[in-house]
RNA sequence: GGCGACAUGGCCAAGUGGUAAGGCAAGGGUCUGCAAAAUCCUCAUCCCCGGUUCGAAUCCGGGUGUCGCCUCCA
């Protein structure tokens, strides 16, 4: 199993601190608006990570956390005219019920900074007793230039910092970098007490305490997005590493953007959809698809045309499963025949590298077009490498409703298709085409379609459009 | 100004020194009452210029281009 380590730059064989476990974290949504697609890519991407983990059979523990404490969330209860809470409440909701739909599965633990006001005040009040935190008019900074090796994880010196540093704003800080870990409050902004004053926690210092809570001092992972290298996860590292002397995390996994026409996706350039707008055209898995079709560290830009690709590829594999007649059940086996353990091997090399994940997807698709390849292997085969096919996709997370999706309405709807079905054959046989082709067309009027293949007539339903 | 990433067929995309996976689209054949499906075939020498090597899309140097970070940000 080899990752790509931000802290070190190279892909790394990944070295759990307990033997079969894997702790991670990794960064959830400040809870002021829907979030967008873009996001959407990263929350996704850290599920499928998780997931493969589970697959491969680490224990699993994941913590990702909700920021519901923050200026912008402010900003927006301001616009609303309604406590920040309640802005706060509204989209944490709705996060958890986007990350749902999107086929996402929640995290074990989801912790919210208002939950963990004492710690952070506790962990600020320690690094200002040890000298890397000082105050300044109700608000307190974590001094960058306390602590040596600042800046590491970026690969950043402060003497570029401040060159490039484009905020002039607070000249009282002792440097340019400082960067805030308690802010006094104004007036009518939501506060807690602090050795400070009244105020709230700046954002940099609630993971570092939730994680640090969940999964000790130091853990295996901590994810984000690329943005999120600098400066939050270099102050994270910061604070964390002011506390203990020891890193925050083993390993750094950062994902690439979803950029927009070239830009990337950004709230506060307006250019955006949100996952919600999205899902109302095209379903979770085929979302999933899109995404995981491009290794995650790669730019990746968004396609109205792509997506439908992987509408139609989505199709493809349910029409795979269908043709030999897929049922749930023992689709992870104990040993798989030579044919598909060679493909199954090539999966999982796929996926230890690195998470490629489009290569992974490549090898569904290889095996959709086996099961459909009625000519070169055995109906048992075919069947296995459905199973298969299950299986090694489940581990991205796909097909985890296939039954549903594959069943309609029940039994007795499947018995009155097949009854059609059935007249269709009889028309055929005495030739009666026109009402063959009327049943047909009526089915498909319904959503319903029909292959005469050689094996027979069979149905499926079309679920390539969401309404 | 500093730091970093990327550049593969019509589109998307894998590839990390051994002679270009996969998907979508397109064209042609077979099969078929028709349609769909299935199946077979066709479709790139990897941004440019140098270098290292028996051999490079893959390594090194120099260009060009695109993007990101340095500021809230997934």
């Amino acid at each position: 199993m080899k990752i790509y380590n931000t802290a070190t730059g190279r892909k790394e064989t990944f070295e759990p601190l307990v033997a079969g476990r894997v702790s991670m974290y990794a960064c959830g949504p400040t809870v002021y608006n829907y979030f967008h697609i873009g996001n959407a890519r990263t929350f996704l991407f850290f599920d499928v990570v998780r997931r493969w983990f589970q697959y491969i059979g680490f224990d699993v523990r994941y913590v990702q956390n909700i920021t519901d404490i923050d200026d912008k969330i402010i900003a927006q209860a301001t616009l609303d005219v309604v406590p920040a809470a309640q802005v706060a409440e509204k989209y944490a909701t709705a996060f958890i019920e986007d990350t749902n739909a999107l086929g996402i599965e929640q995290p074990d633990y989801q912790p919210r900074a208002t939950q963990y006001i004492p710690q952070m005040i506790a962990l600020i009040d320690e690094l200002v007793k040890k000298g890397h935190a000082y105050e300044l008019d109700g608000d307190v900074y974590f001094a960058v230039e306390s602590l040596p090796g600042y800046g590491s994880l970026a690969r950043k010196n402060l003497d570029d910092l401040k060159v490039g540093a484009r905020v002039a704003a607070n000249t009282r800080k002792r440097h340019p970098s400082d960067f805030v870990l308690w802010k006094a409050a104004k007036p009518g902004e939501p506060k807690w007490d602090s050795p400070w004053g009244e105020g709230r926690p700046g954002w940099h210092t609630e993971c570092v305490v939730m994680s640090q809570d969940l999964l000790g001092d130091t853990f295996d992972i901590h994810a984000g997005a690329i943005d999120l290298i600098f400066p939050h996860h270099e102050n994270e590292l910061a604070q964390a590493r002011a506390r203990t002397g020891k890193p925050l995390a083993n390993v750094w996994m950062h994902g690439g953007f979803l950029n927009m026409r070239g830009d990337k996706m950004s709230k506060s350039e307006g250019n955006f959809f949100t996952a919600r707008d999205v899902l109302q055209k095209y379903d979770a898995e085929t979302v999933r698809l899109f995404f995981l079709s491009k290794h995650y560290r790669s730019p990746i830009e968004y396609s109205p045309e792509l997506l439908d690709e992987a509408r139609t590829a989505m199709a493809n594999f349910y029409d795979a499963l269908q043709f030999v007649g897929w049922k749930p059940g023992n689709d992870a086996q104990a040993s798989w025949s030579d044919e598909a353990k060679a493909r199954r091997d090539e999966f999982i090399a796929a996926m230890d590298n690195d998470f490629n994940t489009a290569r992974a997807v490549s090898v569904l698709f290889e095996l959709a077009r086996a099961i459909k390849n009625e000519k070169d292997y055995a109906i048992e085969l075919r069947r296995e490498f459905a199973r298969l096919l299950v299986d090694l996709g489940g581990a991205l997370g796909f097909f985890t409703d296939a039954a549903s999706r594959l069943e309609v309405g029940g039994a007795l709807t499947g018995k009155l298709l097949d009854l059609l079905v059935g007249y269709r054959i009889e028309f055929r046989s005495r030739k009666m085409y026109d009402m063959a082709d009327r049943v047909r067309d009526d089915l498909a009027a319904l959503g319903v379609e029909l292959k005469d293949t050689r094996d027979g007539t069979v149905w499926s339903v079309r679920h390539d459009e969401v309404e």
